[in-house]
DNA sequence: TCCGTTTTGTTGAAATTTCAACACACTTTA
DNA sequence: TAAAGTGTGTTGAAATTTCAACAAAACGGA
């Protein structure tokens, strides 16, 4: 668990805590860990949400699959990122979403009622994992809004446009690299492949981008 | 305030807590109450995120205008629901939406950070205010996740079936009232309008729906 | 009831997306 | 190094959406 000390450090979860309290709360929320391979499914569509899951290390896509098979991603998460944590906070019996190992990653698990409900010994500091965990709640609901801004732009131009450049402010540079390949950024902005690939051939020509694999630059 | 008890009764945010709690706590979060006509803008897209708005009477939309001036409804609130929640928990200084009143609405505001600081007298039930509060946030990005999944939809068909299926599942009956008109239906589902209209006529000669203005019959 | 206003439905043309299929570049593995 | 697999770009046809404009229906006062 120690050696992973760094990463939860980062963890807004477990923001204005001390090493020692990190420490400590583990051993109160009974947290554990697994290891995931490339594309294994770390929680599943459908099943219900119990668990918090933070990535140690690696990295994560949150996507659904409709009927037809059409995949769409909700985003993709970093280590020392949470997911899952809404589902979990209101016991939803069967999850809207599947959570999938991008590489070989490092999850930890929290059970979600042990941050709701104080443990026996009452632990000081658990009153601030309240606090932290609404933040990331709250966070979150900000980020989807973006996605649904991005997504609800008409075009695929738009789309694309719309997520670059918030990207670019997040970066704080107008190049940078994106957590998706093609195939991905498609299933995130909820358009077709080739068409968005059509679609950055013409900004290219237009002189409005650059790009080379995941690396863009906005110009 | 006494006089929208029953209202507030039934607000998320006050979940488990008495009638005189209820009380109590309006005046420790100075609770302010303010009416609005019909069309009047209550929060405004850019300006800085404080306090959360509670609906006392009538009905809110929230909504986001473009450059090009599309407007895009990301939800319908109405009595004893929350808004502007998550953008307060953050203190967002910029917000990315506005609250317009549909109707003539009786809101009532409350500066989010008495709720996440405990007020000097330290009313015992605080603590269930922060439960509550985080219960909402994680139900605001359920919603979220679900308008997500309805305009990732490629067609305007899909968009619209997607959408009164939710409606039925919510209302646990096949008919039903929708909160929008054509257009907002037509903004919320991010779609133009006359092609909405000509999908839900077709789905009528198609016999797989009813539909009379704002009522809705899936067959 | 009448009139003005708002809402909804309809239509055709233009723009855009999706779909399927294929070529090419790049990686990985044998 | 060759072969297989993955990722990306390109294309044209079909499907769909958007846009603009107008007609019809419903609604809300006076």
């Amino acid at each position: 668990m120690r050696k992973f000390l760094n990463v939860l450090k980062k963890c807004p979860l477990f923001f204005d805590l001390s090493d020692n309290n990190i420490i400590t709360m583990l051993e109160c929320l009974e947290a554990k860990t697994d290891i995931f391979d490339k594309n294994y499914t770390i929680l599943s569509e459908g099943t219900p949400a119990k668990y918090i899951g933070i990535v140690l290390s690696g990295s994560v896509q949150i996507t659904r699959t409709d009927y037809y098979g059409n995949r769409s991603i909700l985003g993709n998460l970093c280590e020392g990122e949470l997911f899952s944590e809404a589902f979990a906070c209101v016991q939803m019996t069967s999850m809207p979403v599947s959570a999938i190992a991008n590489e070989r990653s490092k999850i930890m698990f929290i059970d979600c009622s042990h941050i709701l409900h104080t443990c026996q010994k009452d632990c000081p500091h658990h009153q601030q994992l309240v606090y932290n965990l609404m933040k990331v709640l709250a966070l979150k609901t900000v980020m989807f809004q973006q996605k649904i801004e991005i997504i609800s732009k008409r075009t695929t131009r738009e789309k694309l446009l719309t997520y670059l450049t918030i990207c670019a402010k997040k970066n704080n540079k107008n190049s940078f690299k994106i957590p998706f390949n093609r195939q991905e950024l498609a299933d995130y902005l909820e358009v077709d492949r080739s068409g968005l690939s059509a679609e950055i051939s013409k900004l290219r020509k237009e002189n409005i981008l650059e790009c080379k694999r995941n690396y863009f630059k906005l110009l």
